[in-house]
DNA sequence: TGTACATCAGTGAACGCGCGTTCACTGATGTAC
DNA sequence: TGTACATCAGTGAACGCGCGTTCACTGATGTAC
């Protein structure tokens, strides 16, 4: 049960949302390993040394966004997953719930994609386990479908990292181009004819 | 003609190469935004006032970098392409020419992984170009294979661009693993298992 | 070849500045009775 | 309900430090004659 928090409990998360989105926001221009406590704390309307409050450091509160950056994605797509079998319908809905992230979330996905080789090495390992943890769960959904039958499970592995990736690589596309940008779309048919080239490749895999 | 430099010249141009590699050695560990003017002048054992000879600020070594980082990959990997017909075959040099750049230019291939996203606006642009002229050179060359006729110029930039990035996720999974890693051969395996499956997809592309 | 002047790569000192972190503090919230 | 004490989120001052950049300099190299 989610019992209410005493206004000293509440305030303090109030606070500590405000480091998080302040830190955010300067990320949508700055590497985590050039961000500074004090740059972070002065965004946040807060004295440099309440950030010690809340956070360790820097990666730690890194750590904390790379938690929240992947967790509405991983559900969304699992259930475009589980949906219909139609490949093509599929494909359609997959690439929508990309754009539609990246619209709606693009401070974390833009976190995500600079981090996900940045030079802070526990920020670095916890996207990499969360991608990793992502693609074993693709991996399972895809088991169900039946187009799948007669696959083992690491073919099933290596073609759910190959969407993963394709995925990731969708997503940053996105990012490089100014919100409502015309080449939206250029991206979005770019990505759905390479999904079904895949799936292309899916349905002729065993008898090749 | 190459003229031979005179010692000035010849002492300067080994004084910027002491940079670069200064550079390239500290970024191994961070990123491109915290890197220093000091540290990186202190790691090539000059004064840092030096540093100006050179180059205009970091921004600008790091797009120096980036012109480096790409060039001898990609005339391998045209070679590649332009070799035999054998959809096997090419897989297994092209995943062996990635493997071998890794290895020859880790440094390199890191950087350029940190910074394609990184928070240096010159040098991730530098980045994204190199790579859309890589794809644009891929779809030639692949316009040149038997297996593409009947392919409009659209499709095949569409699949360069599915093979550039499956080329970059491939080197970026190698940085992953430490050196002479026995992962390395997963890796492998794993990359030309799905580029045989985009390559199964390729030929069943028209006729589905 | 020699001489007199020009160039310019690299130096070392200096500047003002913002950094991360610590500390004792304060006052609102929580708790025990 | 009221009271007396405990907790602890956020403050403001202080510290020592390394930063980027500038400047006048020096001495080796280049050039004109």
């Amino acid at each position: 049960m989610s019992h209410t928090l005493g206004p000293r409990q509440a305030q303090k998360q109030q606070t500590r949302r405000a480091l998080l989105d302040a830190g955010l926001h300067l990320l949508e221009a700055q590497n985590l390993s050039s961000l500074g406590v004090r740059e972070v704390t002065r965004e946040a309307g807060m004295s440099p040394a309440g950030f010690y409050r809340h956070f360790r450091d820097m990666a730690d509160l890194g750590v904390t966004l790379v938690e929240e950056s992947l967790a509405s994605l991983h559900g969304m797509v699992l259930a475009v997953l589980a949906g219909p079998d139609d490949a093509e319908e599929l494909i359609d809905r997959a690439v929508d719930v990309v754009a539609r992230h990246v619209r709606e979330h693009r401070a974390h996905v833009r976190f995500l994609a600079r981090e996900r080789h940045g030079g802070v090495r526990p920020v670095r390992e916890a996207i990499g386990a969360e991608l990793a943890r992502f693609a074993d769960e693709v991996a399972a959904a895809l088991a169900e479908q039946p187009v799948s039958e007669g696959w083992s499970r690491e073919d099933l592995l290596m073609l759910a990292e190959l969407y993963v990736e394709h995925l990731v690589s969708t997503a940053t596309a996105f990012l490089e181009v100014p919100e409502d940008h015309p080449d939206e779309l250029r991206i979005s048919l770019r990505a759905r004819r390479q999904l079904r080239l895949i799936s292309v490749g899916r349905r002729h895999w065993r008898d090749s």
